[in-house]
DNA sequence: GCCAACGTTGGC
DNA sequence: GCCAACGTTGGC
């Protein structure tokens, strides 16, 4: 199995937003992002589990876990012309945009913020999240960090 | 609200 | 293929 962090906008799409779904559970659209797409498209297999990291807000930090519910599948919104993620230049006969379907799993006990994050980051070792400029929406964790980051969890 | 960092676009 | 311009992300 393999972890993952997700990075939404509480304001557009919280963690709250996800539980609240029928069957807790949400396509992950509107990824516009080539690598992101490709973790989503190549790597994240059903069962993997996911933090779900809260961006551009207060407290910036990861706030529950989700994981992986769906096999990979076309972004329906890039061919709604009604869509702000719409992209007239994908063919549908070979879709440029491809999503995965993410299902809560639980909040954390406490949000791990990205300031504490950044406080361990020796621990942590070399982490996308952390890296400077970083802007990737969708990122591996190795299982270390995984371990480490749900650690602090219960301190 | 500001701004640094980054990805994409498009002219050449 | 280069690179300037532009738009977006996201922390602060």
């Amino acid at each position: 199995m393999a972890y993952w962090l997700m990075k939404s906008e509480p304001d557009a799409f919280g963690i709250d937003d996800l539980k609240a779904r029928p069957k807790k559970t949400e396509p992950w659209d509107g990824v516009r992002n080539y690598q992101a797409r490709n973790f989503m498209r190549d790597d994240m297999k059903m069962g993997d589990q996911i933090f779900f990291y809260h961006s551009n807000c207060k407290v910036p930090g990861i706030v529950g876990i989700a994981e992986v519910s769906s096999k990979p599948y076309p972004d329906p919104t890039q061919f709604d012309p009604d869509s702000k993620y719409f992209d007239p230049k994908s063919d549908p006969d070979d879709p440029r945009w491809i999503l995965i379907d993410v299902k809560y799993q639980r909040h954390l006990k406490r949000v791990i913020s990205l300031a504490e994050i950044k406080e361990h980051a020796e621990a942590l070792g070399d982490f996308a999240l952390t890296r400077k400029g970083n802007r990737l929406s969708i990122m591996p964790v190795t299982e270390a960090q995984w371990d480490y980051l749900l650690g602090l969890e219960q301190t």
